[in-house]
DNA sequence: AGGTTAAGTTATAGTATATTACATTGCGGA
DNA sequence: TCCGCAATGTAATATACTATAACTTAACCT
């Protein structure tokens, strides 16, 4: 699928790219209330054109919603290698991690959409969304800054992933919030960053020395 | 609000204990489709009421999913307790982190109402929801079987929950799967665990040994 | 008995998704 | 040139859900 022009929209009858206009207006949405605030008439409505023409390009609404993640996650992972990219006294885990704590919280709703809600799944492997998921997990990958050693880096970067998930959502839903003084969310996120360079290093050693797994 | 006996609904106009009915009900459909698939039409049939009748007791859905999730809330607590409190050769922690897992996996639906719907939040400290998740917390705390020195304890019962649900959240996506071969869900759990309980240890010691924070 | 009220009912408005049949535009080929 | 036609809209409509309003029934309480 090429990045087709935008035709000039002018004295349109046609609105010239409407699909693109819709997966950007439901972006939009989506920033503040999630995948629930995404409605095909409001957004039909917004964009000048009759409620069923969103259907030309978008089998149902689901179909929408599973664009929109697609181009939700494209804009993570820009974010994610954009915050690597820059030098830092930090380390590339840290950066990209705090990164990722920085989009969960204030893209929020966004975040919801790509990681909590079950409209897409990416377990089939042949989806867009697989391929956008694949894209980030490399980056996390990339992060860890070591040698590839077994399955070593892949487990890690799962466990860094996951660590980062849950204090993006339980942050989100207020649950960490009053829990413990003097914990804030970049300090949780900080301590995750050590103990996976830690336990990584360690790994690797062991693995070296040992030739066991 | 007392407990409220059914009274009889046999002969009735009157449902008996409609209130009661509806969050059993909607517990039940949202174990398969989570919040999305609770609908009070649907529910009213379900149960042979009309479609207003539910908002009787509750003034909107909202209202409902909120009774929803603070029962769900009390289950999920009741699993865990229940899990801690079996002997077994496991440390209490671990325990509850594979319980904790299991119930995320298999109660997927109320897991997600629980935990990544936005519909409410427990951050407003009086709520009903609010009580609720304190008490998973302390339960949490409890698990890791250390004695409270400053605020260690909550501060690692933050970070193990925050990992166990980034777990849980992330693998009914589909995100774990063939990411890293011979890394199941519970090797991640149990890294964790034991993660937290070494880091918890020499945290502990540490502050003893140096009376410094 | 009779009044009060909680807990239902029917009727209806408003909004969303989605389908069907029809209309408009512009482009490529005879 | 203009005809056909595919792409992309529109209008009209069916269905489903939330929510409110006005009315009805049953139970309870003096």
């Amino acid at each position: 699928m090429p990045t087709q022009l935008a035709r000039k929209p002018q004295n349109a009858y046609h609105h010239g790219d409407l699909r693109d206009a819709l997966i950007k207006a439901a972006l939009r949405e989506a920033e503040q209330g999630g995948a629930e605030a995404i409605s095909i008439k409001a957004l039909a409505k917004e964009l000048g054109v009759s409620q069923p023409a969103p259907y030309r390009h978008f089998a149902d609404r689901e179909a929408l919603l599973a664009a929109v993640t697609a181009e939700a996650f494209r804009q993570f992972t820009a974010v994610l290698r954009e915050a690597m990219a820059k030098p830092s006294k930090q380390s590339r885990l840290s950066r990209l991690a705090q990164a990722t704590l920085d989009f969960g919280l204030r893209r929020n709703g966004i975040y919801r959409l790509m990681f909590a809600s079950r409209t897409v799944s990416c377990a089939d492997a042949g989806s867009e969304l697989h391929a956008a998921t694949n894209e980030t997990f490399a980056l996390v990958i990339e992060a860890l800054e070591a040698p590839a050693v077994g399955y070593l880096r892949e487990r890690h970067a799962l466990k860094i992933w996951a660590a980062l998930h849950g204090v993006v959502m339980l942050a989100e839903q207020g649950m960490l919030t009053g829990r413990s003084a003097h914990t804030t969310r970049e300090e949780l996120v900080e301590d995750f960053v050590a103990e996976t360079k830690l336990a990584l290093e360690v790994a690797i050693k062991g693995v070296r020395r040992g030739k066991a797994d």
